[in-house]
DNA sequence: ATATTATTCAATTGATTTATTGAATAATTG
DNA sequence: CAATTATTCAATAAATCAATTGAATAATAT
């Protein structure tokens, strides 16, 4: 029967990508992605595996097509192959937080949804921003940010939010975002802020879902280039 | 660092999830189950493996949270967990489709795609059916049919398009559609109303994506009940 | 109670997968 | 050309996975 030839041609091609997707370390290589596109030495130092262990993964991320490389002297950098391939992590993520109790329990110890702003349409997000109702806070290391931010975000890394914390007005509501719902850079922002009196919150959205969705952002050059 | 333990938590957790996404046979079963909940021995018995292997498989996918069970007489129907697992079966084809040289072969040998519907807005194929510019043909068996089926369709199993083409007003276009993208019905209907003169086209989305979407739906009762 | 039926469990075998190690390759620099 | 560097390849051992078989369980019917 042809339809049997069909599916059974289907699905072991789309067990492939599962199968890419089977393994927490690639799902963190995936994650690191999100920042861009990098190097096999820097996903395997920020992953804390072996060189050769991290290049073996992602050989496997590319032989399933979700990533791509490109070679610049002797360094390979990967990055995804498709923009479907974010919008796939995200399912994927959206389905354990939904269905798994786990990962409920830990957004619960680590993220501790009070401090997170209810889910906002980012464009409205903008419009309160540009009236100048709230400051915008990006907490990425400041090289991320001069790749692209948000349209009027200011860049503190949260590294160096305690001493320049005095650069924000008083008073004025901050809203800090980072990389996106698992990120816990801007939850330790927030928790400072917090501390010195600002009213701050959480976006859980981050620069690479704005990126995701299209809406317009800001680069800076880099200083003295 | 806090941080590294809740990513390698929330990573550990997502490849579960992936995990029970890599086997061509789970995923032969949750491209069943897209017709509704449906019994261990009824699912052995259309994926063609062993009535044991698929309850280990199944059982697989309940520990991902993937699919739920009920019991009922000595019978455990398994059914999706949440619409959002149809979204990350959705995703995942999504990028197959997109990425993978094979699939797009396999879909280019089946599907043919000059007979396929170009993507229409659902609620606009809806609009032109019910000012009767065309006919809306369901093709799957009638006992789908009657569980839910678009507004408005009329119900000729493929099997049966044959002998009853005569019901169908010629000259009329003629829409059909099945189970979805994957689904091979509503091609070899297309193939057939071709043959017979009819202008025939396939509709990719199908019944399960229809629902998916919210769109209202009807039923029929069974006759005599 | 006994028999029947649908499903699950347990044990086995063979095949895959993972991380590690050390060597091989390929691009660059001195 | 030799040395250096980033990545990949190859071989290994431990762990995990898939399908098969036959037995165990649990719900129903006789």
């Amino acid at each position: 029967m042809a339809e049997n030839e069909f599916k059974s041609g289907l699905f072991a091609q789309f067990a492939r990508i599962g199968k890419a997707l089977s393994s927490p370390v690639r799902l963190e290589l995936l994650d690191l992605l999100n920042r861009g596109e990098q190097s096999v030495e820097a996903l395997a130092g920020e992953t804390g595996i072996s060189v050769a262990n991290a290049s073996q993964h992602l050989q496997q991320l590319k032989a399933a097509r979700l990533v791509d490389t490109r070679k610049e002297g002797h360094r390979v950098y990967y990055s995804f192959s498709s923009p479907a391939v974010l919008a796939l992590l995200r399912a994927l993520q959206q389905v354990g937080e939904e269905r798994l109790l786990e990962v409920q329990e830990l957004v619960e110890i680590y993220i501790n949804n009070r401090d997170t702003l209810e889910p906002v349409p980012l464009e409205k997000l903008r419009e309160r921003v540009s009236k100048g109702e709230v400051i915008l806070l990006d907490v990425r290391p400041e090289e991320e940010y001069r790749a692209g931010h948000l349209p009027e975000a200011h860049s503190i890394p949260v590294e160096q939010l305690d001493e320049r914390i005095h650069e924000l007005p008083a008073g004025k509501e901050v809203i800090a975002y980072c990389r996106g719902p698992y990120c816990l850079l801007s939850v330790s922002a927030v928790e400072q802020l917090r501390e010195k009196g600002f009213n701050a919150v959480r976006l859980e959205e981050g620069f690479p879902e704005w990126k995701a969705q299209n809406l317009p952002y800001e680069t800076a050059r880099a200083p003295f280039t």
